[in-house]
RNA sequence: UGGGUUAUGGUGUAACGGCAGCACUACAGAUUUUGAUUCUGUCUGUCUAGGUUCGAAUCCUAGUAACCCAA
């Protein structure tokens, strides 16, 4: 059966059809050899990639619109969930869809929940359960993403991927693709990218690295789109629209809440202050939703699932001055030298600290220069050279302390 | 079981007999393509029953409960 595929019939004279694993074109009959290159472009319906893919079209690309169902948001929710999600739900298909069939270029929608759920998602559950904060998009973006965009893309024959990230690519002197900021600071989204490799940068466009988000809503207004404009960011995990994670953990790993409830929250010394509701449920630096009165705010500076403990502490507690990062991906250079500075990222909207990087055999220990607050492993570290991306990683558990 | 002390929101604590306040928690918004953080706002209380007083969280009596000392 074509399960993985379904076919909207856009405009184009180009047949696409599905045999055996294979992605097959049948050639269009006007197909113009455009200059600029044919491009697949994700689009999720949203501002964003939508400008983007008309910016792209307008310019002269061949534009393909793709749009990838990553999870069936109506089985993780209650169907009564009318509560609007940045992807994956039926209005995303559809804006995006009318966008490309008004500029007369295909559109089609990609269903990869199976390769999504395998990786995304089992990866998300199992951090949890080992005391880390993961960050799936990161994770979605570095292996699942960008491959199945360009394995269509070849099977399509795209010269080009295409997301609407705010960041841009540039190819060094050194032979190198890099990654740098977007040039609108506050919407700057170069660090979820830090995960992509060379042949997937080499072959990708970031239209609206250049933009500033209110120029990208002026175009949607242009382009005719003023209630594509008004719409909201996105601001959940795809596959939790509810945004209750820890909802969904409990949902996904049958009887984990009666498995975890009962730990203790300690002190630093290992003092007793009260009872959790599990340690998969709380993440470092977390303050809110800890359920403990203390007089004073308390933060979740450890997390120590092997014997389902959550260490509280003050906000200084939180401080940090090293950490070590793992899974390296290096980006702008082949690899760095010791004692390199770089404005190191320790989370999404993070303004970034100084640090020396140092290598060892599977990662790079981070000195900052100053402490930085809430280093929660299993979240990813980014750094930069100016506006540059050098490269990232995940920040890995700190060795438990015996004091 | 004898003596003493205490009793204020979900928690910890303030209030000369004169509008019950603070911190924490919780909740709600803002922010945010992860989790958090941050910001703004909101709710809830004088153990019970009598008494004194213009007026009681506050003083008196009894009850109840908890804690401490004695045993």
């Amino acid at each position: 059966m074509v399960e993985g595929w379904m076919y909207l019939p856009a405009v184009s004279a180009s047949t696409f059809v599905w045999i055996s694993g294979q992605f097959v074109i049948f050639a269009s009959k006007n197909f113009d050899m455009s200059k600029k290159g044919k491009v697949l472009m994700a689009m999720s319906g949203g501002i964003d990639s939508t400008v983007a893919a008309l910016m792209l079209h307008d310019e002269g690309y061949e534009v393909v619109g793709i749009t990838m169902k990553t999870w069936d948001y109506a089985s993780s929710v209650g169907v009564n969930n009318k509560k609007e999600t940045g992807c994956c739900n039926l209005d995303s298909f559809n804006d995006a869809r009318m966008a490309a069939v008004e500029h007369g270029f295909p559109h089609f929608i990609l269903d990869i929940r199976e390769e999504f759920g395998d990786f995304v998602i089992e990866n998300f559950v199992d951090e949890y359960l080992a005391g880390r904060t993961p960050n799936p998009c990161v994770m979605c973006n570095t292996h699942i993403k960008w491959r199945a965009l360009l394995k269509r893309a070849d099977a399509m024959g795209c010269d080009f991927i295409a997301t609407g990230h705010y960041a841009q690519i540039h190819q060094h002197s050194n032979g190198r693709y890099f990654i740098r900021k977007g040039i609108d600071d506050t919407k700057d989204q170069s660090y979820v990218l830090w995960g992509l490799q060379q042949d997937l940068l080499s072959r990708t466009l970031l239209p609206l690295g250049t933009y500033h988000k209110k120029d990208i809503r002026q175009m949607a207004h242009d382009y005719g789109y003023p209630e594509l404009a008004k719409k909201n960011e996105s601001y959940e995990i795809c596959f939790v629209p509810d945004n209750d994670y820890r909802g969904f953990l409990k949902r996904r790993v049958e009887g984990l809440e009666e498995k975890v409830q009962g730990g203790y929250f300690v002190d630093k010394t290992g003092k007793i202050l009260g009872q959790h509701k599990g340690y998969p449920f709380y993440t470092v630096g977390q303050r809110k939703g800890l359920d403990i009165a203390l007089g004073k705010p308390a933060f979740v500076t450890q997390i120590i699932p092997e014997t389902n403990t959550v260490v509280l502490g003050d906000e200084a507690d939180l401080n940090g001055s090293n950490m070590q990062v793992g899974k390296i991906n290096w980006i702008k250079y082949e690899g760095i030298t010791d004692g390199m500075e770089s404005l190191t990222k320790i989370r999404y909207k993070d303004k970034g600290a100084l640090s020396n990087l140092y290598t060892y055999e599977n990662g790079v220990n981070v000195r900052f220069y100053e402490d930085v607050k809430g280093i929660a492993p299993g979240q990813s570290a980014v750094f930069y050279e100016g506006e540059d991306v050098i490269g990232g990683g995940i920040i890995q558990r700190q060795p438990i302390e015996t004091t």
